[in-house]
DNA sequence: ACAATACATAAGTGAAGACTTATTTGTTGG
DNA sequence: CCAACAAATAAGTCTTCACTTATGTATTGT
């Protein structure tokens, strides 16, 4: 039993291709819950249930207004993610600055 | 019965906590399957699974030598998942872009 | 050659998860 | 108000998956 962290939820978030291609639709624009079940071939609960799952990463956010729900990305959603790649990328291009400054030291 | 795409086979690699460290613990240099068995506290099979499912998503690469074999990060392994970033990160920056502009109109 | 070491594969198990249908909870138009 | 619509929640099913133990496969040292 382990509290999961907001960056193992973004990373769970995304591993699902449904819940991708909703997080993806909603970059193209604000949507209801509604459209969102239109646009794909699974039902109205299932999308609820993703988009419960995408909130709950940080990656989503919904507004009610009337009857309908609408959701939108939330911009700094995928700061996590974009955190942990930079992280282990800067640690590569670390890696070859110091290969690069070997090297300029042997040509001396 | 669906083909996964390698942008998918990366997602689904990266959601697993003991994948995900068993990666981060790669980024710090190449090590040998014991070696990793060693440091995580679940059994040598497990690893190799873990091992087997990152080299499918190319995030890493084994090389046999004598009884070990050495496994290392992929150095382009992370591509499939800094492209979807930037693609939807490039859709807000424009965005964003696009807003300013509009923004800049209004001053005159 | 063979015992030991390192790793991979096989097979089984229990938990998590992605759906479904059925129902409940909000919210409005008539 | 109430019939109808929109979304969320409940409950059940079937699959996927992360592990385990057991076994197979390479590759050495002696």
């Amino acid at each position: 039993m382990q509290i999961d962290s907001l960056e193992n939820k973004v990373f769970l978030a995304l591993a699902d291709p449904s819940r991708r291609a909703i997080f993806e639709s909603l970059t193209r624009g604000e949507a209801a819950v509604k459209d969102l079940t239109a646009q794909f071939d699974i039902s109205q609960p299932a999308v609820s249930q993703h988009l419960a799952n995408l909130k709950e990463a940080g990656l989503v956010r919904g507004r009610r207004e009337g009857r309908h729900v609408y959701y939108r990305v939330e911009p700094d959603g995928l700061k996590p993610l974009v955190d942990w790649i930079t992280h282990y990328r800067a640690f590569w291009i670390d890696r070859v600055d110091r290969l690069e400054q070997l090297l300029d030291g042997m040509d001396e």
